[in-house]
DNA sequence: AAACAAACCTGTGCGC
DNA sequence: TGCGCACAGGTTTGTT
């Protein structure tokens, strides 16, 4: 924060493809980082020039800072060159990522799903009436409904399996028939598995893609209880086993016996 | 409204 | 060693 672009490359058209390669460009160059935000998986950057920069990383992206004159690695889609030498790079070997230059003001039309995001439990204030108020009305299972953006922003694959594991509800469990107790419990889950993923750095998985901005890898992974577990002994009863299915399109993983 | 499939890409790990 | 296949953290779009 506090430093100003001096030189912007952009090397796959892909990552512009909301925009231009121009508009990213024109749009940062010469302008100043104020500030870093973060809503659901939705990264933004404000800039002195009164727009914002947003990054989403998808499935493989990765935002590094790198020292001056540092080679960039493979699948480095754009460059941001700063006034202190040192490097800014989006990396994203499958290309799902995105940046996009927009004015705040109009995000409503240039980013609507970013306007869309529904309660994020970390940056909002998020009690158990904001969760029932999120998914409390539908009739479908919990696991899709934990991962729409639109109703609660931020939740992934990952912590949906192991938010419902702590919760002791299975994925497919329709959102109606849940008792004021599991409300309760799916709430509190919720809350401390993001608190503590976050604690830890995330989840880094076998290849090492999820990393912060110095390219740290998380520890988050070695508390997963069932996601990625399946077939394996359930470590939270000790009883039953984890099993797989396919849930909203999603690996879902979760164990039959403790979760109900 | 909800469930499902396909699409967008590249890389890795596995069985054979 | 090499080949083909399944699968991967996300989201959108189109179809039942």
């Amino acid at each position: 924060m506090g430093h100003r672009v001096e030189h912007v490359t952009v090397g796959r058209d892909r990552v512009a493809r909301r925009t231009s390669p121009e508009a990213i460009i024109d749009g940062l160059s010469g302008a100043t980082f104020l500030e870093a935000r973060r809503r659901g998986k939705y990264l933004v950057f404000p800039l002195d020039s009164g727009e914002a920069v947003m990054v989403h990383l998808r499935m493989s992206g990765q935002l590094l800072v790198a020292e001056a004159g540092a080679a960039a690695p493979p699948h480095t889609h754009v460059t941001i060159g700063l006034d202190d030498g040192r490097q800014l790079w989006f990396v994203d070997p499958r290309t799902f990522g995105e940046v996009v230059v927009f004015d705040p003001a109009a995000v409503e039309s240039t980013l609507p799903e970013l306007a869309a995001l529904g309660v994020d439990p970390i940056a909002d204030r998020f009690e158990r009436r904001d969760l029932v108020a999120a998914i409390g009305g539908s009739r479908g299972a919990l696991k899709p409904l934990l991962l729409d953006q639109r109703r609660i922003a931020g939740i992934g694959n990952i912590y949906a399996d192991e938010i419902l594991h702590d919760a002791r509800l299975r994925p497919d469990r329709r959102a109606d028939s849940l008792r004021r107790s599991s409300w309760a419990r799916l709430h509190d889950s919720t809350d401390r598995i993001l608190r503590a993923a976050i604690r830890q750095g995330g989840s880094s998985l076998g290849d090492a893609q999820y990393v912060d901005l110095m390219g740290h890898g998380g520890s988050y992974q070695a508390e997963h209880r069932v996601y990625g577990r399946a077939g394996k002994r359930c470590a939270t009863c000790g009883r039953g086993w984890i099993r797989r299915i396919v849930s909203g399109g999603r690996s879902t993983h979760f164990c039959g016996v403790c979760q109900r």
